[in-house]
Order: C-alpha cells, then sequence, then structure tokens
DNA sequence: CGGGATGGTGATAACTTGGTCACCATGGGT
DNA sequence: ACCCATGGTGACCAAGTTATCACCATCCCG
C-alpha cells in the first residue's frame, strides 16, 4: 500500500517533521513553499495530494493546517526472534511503546525484551527491555545484540585477532568462544540502555497499606 | 511570575493539550469555543491572552493555530536530595528528560538517581535512574522511595503491626528496622520502573572494531 | 461605593489558508 | 511520437481564522 516516495516527497515530508518538532504546530502550505524556495502554493499543495495518496500523511479538508503524520510512534518492542528472520520483522514485534530515541546515546532503534539471567550481574534481569542501537560495528568491552547461528543472544563482546567471546555476566552461564574465520557471528546491534517495568509481573501481596 | 490559573481557565488549557494530543494541531478560537459550549470567539480570545499572561502559553500573531505550550517537558530527574527539602525544590533537580509518564503504571511523575549499591539483588544498580509514582500509600513488598529522618533511600518495604522494615536487597546492607510510633517514616512514592543509560559511564577500552 | 479582574454574547474587518484552474517543463515508458 | 507522473508558476475565490469593537454580568477588594 506504500509507494516508495521520491527524493522531493521525502524532501517535504522531512521539512513538515521539523516544522512541527520546532513549532508544535502543522505547517501552513504558504509556510512550506516559503522554506522549500518554491513560489506556489500550489505546488506544495500537489506534493500533499502525492503524500497522501502513497500514505504518508492524512489532510483535514478545509482545516487550517490540517496535516496528519502517519508515522508509527515510539519504538518496536522485540520479542522471541523466530529463527532467521530479520530481527525487526513483523512476527517478532510486539508492540510499539512511546520511548524516546533521542533519551540514549547513540540513538535508540528498537527494544528487546530479555529472557534468561544471563547478565543478572550487569543489573539486566529476566524480562528486562534492552533499548538497543543498530549498528554492525561494536568495540571490545560493549554489551552486544549478536546473532550465532540462528541464535540471537546478548552478551558483553571480546574480541582477540580471529577470536571472539560472548561473556555472560552470571558464572552460572557458560562463555561463547567463536573463531571469526569459521564461525559466523553477526552484530544487530549495541546495547545503549535498559528498561524495566517493576509494576509488570505477578502483584505484589496485598498486604495492609502504609501512609505517612 | 507564574500567577495561579483560573479553574476556568486551567480548563481551556487542558481542552488545548488533549486536542493537541489528540489531533497533532493546535485548537483554532472556534473549534475550542464549540468544545466548551461558548458562543463567542471573543470569549476564548481573552482566556487565551490571559493563559499568555500568566507565562502558561505563547501566541504567534496572525498565524492560524499559532498557540505553544509553555510547560516543561518531560520528567525532572532528581538526584541528591538536600536535607529536609521537599523531592521536587528546585535544588534537587538535575534536568528534565522526554520520558513518557504513561510508559509505567501507575503513571511516573518523577526520576530519581540512585547511588550505591543497597539495591543490586534486584538489579539497581549506582547511577541507574528510577522511575518513582509519587504517592503517599505503599503496599508490603513494594519498592518505596522513603524519608527516614533527613535521609532519602529507596528500600524494599514490609510492614507488620507497627513494625516497619526497609529491605535492602543486597547482602552487605542492612535492613532498618523501625516502630512506627517512634520513628517517622514518610512514603515519597513507589517505584514503578528502571532506567539504566549503558553509555553514560567511561567510555569502554578503544579496543578494535568488530563488523559483521 | 467604585474599580478591576473574570467570563460572556454578538458582530465585523482583515488576514491566513485551503482548494482549484490554466498553463508550462522534464523525464521515463510504450 | 505519444502519454503520463512529477514538479513548478501564477492567479483567484471561498472558507477558516485572528483581531478588535461595543456591551453586559458577576464577584472580590480597598
Amino acid at each position: 500500500m506504500e509507494t516508495l516516495l521520491t527524493a522531493r516527497q521525502a524532501e517535504i515530508l522531512a521539512t513538515i517533521r521539523s516544522f512541527l518538532a520546532e513549532t508544535g504546530r502543522p505547517p501552513s502550505r504558504p509556510e512550506l513553499a516559503k522554506i522549500l524556495g518554491i513560489a506556489s502554493t500550489n505546488a506544495i499543495h500537489k506534493h500533499l495530494e502525492a503524500l497522501v495518496r502513497k500514505g504518508a500523511i492524512e489532510l483535514e479538508p478545509h482545516v487550517a493546517r490540517g496535516i496528519r503524520l502517519l508515522e508509527e510512534a515510539g519504538l518496536p518492542l522485540i520479542g522471541r526472534v523466530a529463527a532467521g528472520s530479520p530481527m525487526l520483522a513483523i512476527e517478532n514485534v510486539m508492540g510499539r511503546y512511546p520511548v524516546d530515541p533521542s533519551l540514549f546515546t547513540p540513538r535508540a532503534d528498537y527494544l528487546l525484551q530479555v529472557s534468561g539471567l544471563s547478565m543478572r550481574d550487569e543489573g539486566i534481569l529476566d524480562g528486562d527491555w534492552i533499548v538497543v542501537h543498530r549498528t554492525s560495528e561494536a568495540r571490545n568491552g560493549q554489551i552486544v545484540v549478536a546473532r550465532v547461528g540462528s541464535d540471537v543472544t546478548v552478551k558483553r563482546l571480546k574480541v582477540r585477532g580471529s577470536k571472539a567471546e560472548l561473556i555472560p555476566s552470571n558464572p552460572d552461564f557458560q562463555t561463547l568462544h567463536l573463531d571469526l574465520e569459521r564461525d559466523s557471528l553477526e552484530i544487530e546491534g549495541i546495547a545503549v540502555g535498559v528498561i524495566r517495568n517493576l509494576m509488570a509481573g505477578p502483584p505484589p501481596s496485598r498486604g495492609r497499606r502504609v501512609s505517612a
């Protein structure tokens, strides 16, 4: 349903986005024309119609600044990753949550729900959300989201020559040793944050209340 | 600089806020009048001027829907709490961060930076941000932000009769035993989440890069 | 009592904005 | 050669919107 945008159309869309971020209101056609150096508001009007046709925006008819962005807001939360599927495949996405990507550096791209306690001693517990920056480059000592074979795992990375280690931070788990010239190791991203929802699990005992 | 808003003015402001949240654009005066059941747009206009005088909004002159909300966005991050000062006193606020209050339940009110490792075994580490819901009521077993004397502390709460315990989750620290009939125990809020910025501390070793 | 802030109706002028028409130019595909 | 989508200029009208005027009522406070 979503035809590809032309370069110019993507430019218009980006302009709308940044105008919205800066002023808090959608731009009018004359304002867009001025910013983009276009003399006629009709050119803008036709661009907006094209963006509507391609599903990028909605236009409220006869309403000043009636432009609505139709992008999905928030970051996707990835659950169990199906074997071999790309991280952001629909089957892996459990929902979208309003986490600001700019709260973390480098910029957050998605959330990954952790299962198991292999990173317990780093304060990453079962059910926690790892905030992930998507990249295929990682440095020694960083916590990475890695794909080994068809498994996706979160571990601390250590590389020496052609040898790589994926190190859990829990003595009950074993370090995974890899030979980069033989084994496949794909870096999916690096962990830039952790989010835990303390009220998510089973409710606490219904004991008496305390007020102060 | 901020005079108190009247009930009606607060209602107008709330209407603007929710209109913005629902439609993505600020309301026009006729739209506000219709929602609030007011016949004349002039009444709205004067309300908006009052809101400008009181510092709640900004108005861009001669611009359709030129209403800007001037609220501080995001949640305040509380650092070291000065003895005896209220939690949200300016001297305690280290900044504001774009965390969506509705991401947690019950609603998040502020962030509290943890110092020390007394809750290490719950996965709450030194420097982590605790997401706090402000309330003076807590239940047994919840992690609370409590004030004992002039100290603010984060611990798990346990109450039996008139005895209360503030329990760390790290065997290296000691449980604080309180007699509610003698000692002062103020509940400032309950912890509803944890946020950790993994890239905050010292940068990782500048080892060689790995790409895949 | 009088003044001032608040909250409102009703009407009007001036400006902003959306919608539309005629016309032109370029580039890709048939 | 032709059509069609894209990208643009220029002009115009209708409708949406802001700004301002006159006038009214209530409440609080010095």
